[in-house]
DNA sequence: ATAAACATACATTCGTGTATGTATGTTGTC
DNA sequence: GACAACATACATACACGAATGTATGTTTAT
């Protein structure tokens, strides 16, 4: 019973949309290929098909996330700003925002975060991860570092403790956030909340106790 | 092979600190019985004798950590402070270099927030897990309140977004320290980590932009 | 003696990976 | 444009190991 091209890319698309609610539900160790070809109404044989293993429909999962994401980050960049840490501050409430209006996302998003763990198995995805991670860490040091230049930041100010915060502060609210997201209002209070921290380091930085 | 009181006592706790190690290095769900046994050198008879199966050294495991964290707390908010905000911030520092400083604590608390996944197995864990966290939630507002009426923060501010913010960025702190408790000297920037936010909330309620 | 504190052995389930079957789309050829 | 030849897109079936839970055996403290 062989379908055509379409079909076939329909199945494929079909199995990650039943792979990720389930992934995102139970998490990635809990789910067995069986419950995925199930809620795909398809066989563990379709699966193997088109994904070597599990591992690779997280992978699969993954990739589909991350490239939209760093096009943006790196067309912003691009625009130069006369404040480069209000526009470091725009960019987080874009991307808080944007999280708490897009299902998929945090579908995805909450795969990668919160439902699963990376051992052997994701070992090589636990890699891109990584990759992915120590980028936008230079991407933030960078921003700061603007800001230092720019004079908007004291001369001799140590941009790490600050690029520590503002991360350490954005990967508390995604985790929190995705843990449970009808908890919060993330879209109404995204602005607030990276306001209170911005506003932290621009004026514990000037005037220090 | 009987043996005494205290050599049981022993070997249960030689397989609790078998399973934490294990627990934090691969994840909960990655980790078999087998394992257990073999690192603890005793045989999964053993395991069933002091624990009825996996879910239960989990159970042990938050047991064990929770119980004097919630006493110091509680110690904490028995003495008046004239000055709650700092109070609070006084705690989330204490809270921070305790976890940077005790061994032990750091493997459990990876376990628990970042090594496992919160599913069937480990509902009646996750709903231990989710009344403290409302317990600290409740705790934090107190101190906001204290601090309203006591005219350190402005009548009339919201407490949430002040709460949450704080919440968010505690968990990304150890989210992300436990993640690679290398990787940070949290021991040495925690103070400066949390007086940053803390100085935001107070800047961000005072004066707006 | 008896029950605690395990070790050993066994049954059973579950998930994976692979091998194979099979029906259908696709392509080249005349 | 029709038909063979082949590749594709799965479904089915099976073999295998791994993990769990339990039943039972064994030793020793009390």
């Amino acid at each position: 019973m062989k379908r055509t091209k379409d079909e076939a890319e329909q199945t494929k698309a079909g199995i990650l949309d039943a792979a990720v609610e389930l992934f995102a539900e139970k998490g990635f160790a809990n789910t067995s290929l069986t419950e995925i070809a199930k809620k795909a109404e398809v066989t563990r044989g379709a699966i193997y098909w088109h994904f070597k293993n599990k591992a690779e429909i997280f992978d699969a999962l993954h990739e589909s996330l991350f490239v939209p994401l760093t096009d943006m980050i790196l067309s912003d960049m691009n625009e130069e700003h006369e404040q480069p840490l209000h526009q470091l501050q725009q960019l987080c409430v874009k991307s808080l925002t944007d999280l708490a209006t897009n299902y998929r996302k945090q579908l995805v998003m909450k795969v990668l975060m919160v439902q699963c763990i990376y051992g052997e198995e994701l070992a090589c995805a636990k890699q891109k991860h990584d990759a992915r991670k120590r980028e936008s860490l230079k991407l933030f040091s960078l921003y700061i570092e603007k800001a230092i230049k720019n004079g908007t930041l004291p001369q001799g100010t140590d941009p790490e403790p600050i690029v520590m915060t503002i991360c350490f502060f954005m990967k508390g609210v995604f985790v929190e956030f995705l843990n449970d997201t009808a908890a919060y209002d993330l879209e109404a209070n995204a602005e607030i909340l990276v306001r209170h921290v911005f506003e932290g380091i621009l004026n514990c930085s000037s005037g220090p106790r």
